[in-house]
This record gives structure tokens, sequence and C-alpha cells, in this order.
DNA sequence: AGAATAGTGTCTTTCAGACACTATTTG
DNA sequence: CAAATAGTGTCTGAAAGACACTATTCT
């Protein structure tokens, strides 16, 4: 069915595109790291950039308009510039959220293009295979992720902030470790992801006591720790998808802002 | 300049259209409003809608993509379709974000169509004027804005959450006030968008003691309210962006989430 | 006068952070 | 044994919610 375009056909424009670019984080070495490829292409040949590409298109013979989703771009420009298929494999528990859309008029030199932003979080993943329109794949620590192609340097600087902030009122964290994991790991990936050291003591005794957070197994791990130490209980995530009362990141309140 | 696509041209594939949806909520007669327009083409003619529409693009005559910003394009289709001019007049504080991007396939029989969607707050607003593709413009309460075109109700939800979870910890409320208010007004806002009520005596000590959030005028009401009381304080916005410490929504943490 | 509202005081409970301490395990 | 870590106990201060109360202004 064609129907008209409300006295305003878009094809009278210049033509739009619209990619997906996935900001992939995880850590690795007790450092956040970021998935970058390195352009094959024009422009910013050999930059480096957040892996993502062009949204698929299609239409049935009828008109009717179908195609992939744009979750679904995202998981196939991640899987054909990196290797990395999430689902199954140590990405099974993949977690995507879209980010934002980023549509400044000259963010792209060849076109109007607009970029459906997403952000990926995953447990320490394997390395990525370079493929695609990507020369090659790397995790690279955060630290040393600046002069990206396109916008990407703020869409990397949006993703962190979302995620530094999400990890306060979601079980985020959960997604960043195993299946199994101990409570000092998920502190670690606090204390990685925020940046800041965080009291032991405290923090246990807090994540345990918000409803929902971990659940006890009731197994431990097999060894204590290498310095010494005891062996640790090992938790699963729980099914809560908010965190009441939420774990709030210190230093972050300041203590009186002016007028 | 012109590069070549990355091997890989968007313009072999059926074309896409980018639009702006814009979800306006506003509060009248202490009930929260959003604004709709009445479909004056096809498909879904008649239906309420979004105002919204497309993003326009265009080159320089070097091929350098120009035109508008996402953010412009949603001011602009404000005020084609509704007669809302921000920026200045009562819509002068207008607040606007963007709220996410929607694009399945499916979601415009007529083609492929990715809509950003943006949230904007006001204070009461004057009645819009209908005019572009619109027949009619109109501020609906929420609960009576079902079955709208498109996707649209499930945008209009989305933006509901957005906007409650936003007055929790960020002086959101603010942007539904006019420039000078009491605590009272702010407190009307709270309860009409959570749709719960709030104690008065422990709401005017928790707003006070968030740093940032308002600032004393010096000034006070001309009379008491319409029923008795005193004058109250008159108070601005103040500078802060967060709110440390948060105004949780009661009621919004379960007791005990099992497991 | 009577009703309604602005704003404050106080008490209890919950939670964050500081700190101390015990128990367990490794080298 | 010494060092490191898991997990718990306790205290203090901040903040939320319940409730009471005073002062002010309206009809």
């Amino acid at each position: 069915m064609e129907y008209a375009m409300d006295g305003y056909d878009p094809r009278a424009f210049d033509p739009v595109a619209v990619t997906v670019d996935i900001v992939a984080l995880t850590i690795r070495d007790a450092a956040l790291h970021v998935l970058l490829v390195e352009r094959a292409e024009m422009p910013y040949a050999g930059r480096l950039a957040l892996p993502g590409g062009f949204v698929r298109t299609r239409r049935d013979p009828d008109g009717t308009p179908v195609g992939e989703t744009l979750d679904a771009a995202a998981l196939r420009e991640l899987a054909e510039e990196t290797g990395l298929h999430a689902g199954h494999g140590p990405l099974r528990r993949l977690h995507l959220e879209q980010l934002g859309t980023y549509g400044e008029p000259a963010r792209d030199p060849r076109m109007r293009v607009i970029s459906v932003a997403y952000l990926a979080f995953g447990p320490a993943m394997p390395d990525p295979v370079a493929g695609g329109d990507a020369a090659a794949a790397i995790w690279v620590p955060i630290d040393a992720a600046t002069g990206l192609a396109f916008d990407h340097d703020t869409i990397l600087a949006d993703a962190l902030d979302r995620a530094r902030s999400k990890l306060e009122y979601t079980p985020l964290a959960t997604a960043f470790a195993r299946p199994e994991f101990t409570i000092a790991e998920i502190r670690a990936i606090y204390e990685t992801v925020w940046g800041v050291p965080l009291h032991a003591g405290n923090f246990h005794r807090k994540i345990t006591s918000v409803p929902g957070f971990i659940v006890d197994t009731g197994t431990s791990t097999e060894r204590g720790g290498d310095r010494g130490g005891p062996r640790a209980r090992l938790y699963r995530a729980g099914s809560a998808r908010l965190l009441h009362p939420a774990l709030l990141r210190p230093e972050s309140s300041p203590k009186r802002a002016g007028s």
C-alpha cells in the first residue's frame, strides 16, 4: 500500500543514511576497555572508530517496509566487524541498550548520516577478529581511546557517563561479571568503572542488603585469594531490574552547591 | 568532497526517512496533558498523533551535508504544527531532551521511517494552533491519550516513565513551573506527575534542604490561598542540574523483592 | 469564628560511612 | 608465621516519613 507523504516527499530532499554505532565496554586486566575498529576506508581511513554501519532497509513487493530493527542492526554490525556474536558463547549474557542518536549535519562529510548509538556491556570477552569495513578490531583502554573518527569521542564520553550512572541504580555490574561471581569481583567492577576505591566491608553489607541484586548460590570458590584469605561465597545475578536502595557513588554529592 | 561509501552504498537500498516526534508535556487544571495533533493525511488520517515530521537534509554545492540538527527539527515541527514557538513568550523556558529512537521496520506503512523522539516540558502553555500537516492541535489529558497513530502510544508511555523518573534526581519540576513559584506549586507538580499525594510539611523541608534546587527570592505571594492560609514565599529555579539527595518516589521501593 | 495553608519541631527508622575485629586461607 | 582477604559488629550522622504544632490569611 502506497500513501501520499502528507504533501511532503522526503525523496525530494537529499537522501539520509541511518547507521548504528556500538560502544562495547568490558573489563580486562582491572581496566575498562572499549571495542574499537580501525577504519579501512575514507573518510578517516586508518583512524580508530566505534564499530558500526548502515541499517539495512528493504520493501516487500507490495511496498510494505521490512528489514532489520535497530537493535538487530547493532548486533549484526558488532558481529560483522569484530567477530563477536552475541547470544551464545561468552557473549550470551551481553547487555545491549540504546544510548542516543547523533545527527549533526556535518558529522559525516559524505552525506547526511544519522547515527543511533548503542551501549553494550559484557564480561571479559575474546579478542575480536576484524571483518567488514574494519581493518582491525581491538580492545582499547578507555584512557587511550581518544582522537576517534567522526564524533565518536563524544559518543564514547556519553556512553561512559551513562554506564557510571547506571551502575548506581541498576544491577548492570552483573553484566560485566561471569555467571557466578564473588562480591569482591563485583566490587572491583564498581571500582574500575567509577575509578574510586570502595570500602570492602561496607560494600559487602550494602550489596547483600539490596533485595534482588545478587543471589547466594550456596557454593564458594575453590581457593582463597592468591595472596591469602578465606574462600569467598559465590553469587548469581538476581531478578531485580532496579536497585532499592541505590548504590550511590561516593564524592558524587557536592557537599554544598553554591546558590 | 565525495568519498566512496566503504564499498557499501546506502543508495543501493530502499530509502530511509528520518523524522522527529515530540512528546510535549504540561500541567493544566492539575492534570498532566500531552500535546497532540489530528492527522490530516493518510495513513492514520483523522487519528491523534504526536506532533512531528521529517528532518530536513540538504547539501552544499560541494557535497558537504548541511541542514538542521535533530534538536532544531524538533523545535521547528513543534512550531509548524502547533504554533508553539520555543525561546520566547511563555515557552522561553521550554526544556527539550532526546528520549530515544524508534525504528521498527513496519512502524510506518509507507516506507522505512526512523523516528527520533523528543521530550519537552513547559509551564502552562497557550492553546496550540494547528498548522502544517495537522488538522487540529490540542492538549489532551494523558489518561485520554490512547489509540494514537503509529507507535506513538509506546513513545508516550516511555516519555511518561522518563519524566516521572527524572523528577526524582533532576530539578525538572521547575521546568513545569512559572519563573517564580511557591513550594506548594512545585509539590503539586510532583503530585500530578507521580500521581501520588505528598506530605506538605516533609516535602517543604526536603526541597529546601537540597542544595541548588530552589532559591529564595525574598518575596511572597500577594495573597494567601483561595481558601485561607498565609502568603507563601516565592522561589526561583537554582543552578543545580542534579539533586543530592534525590527526591525519591514513595512506594517505588518494593519492600522485599523475592529472590 | 472557622477553615485552610505555610512553615517548623521532633521522634523513629533506615542507610551510608568509618572503624574495629574475627576467621580463614595462602605463601 | 606473616600477610591478605571474607565477612560481621558497632557507632555516628544524614535523611525520610509520621505526626504534632504554630502562625497567618482567607471566606
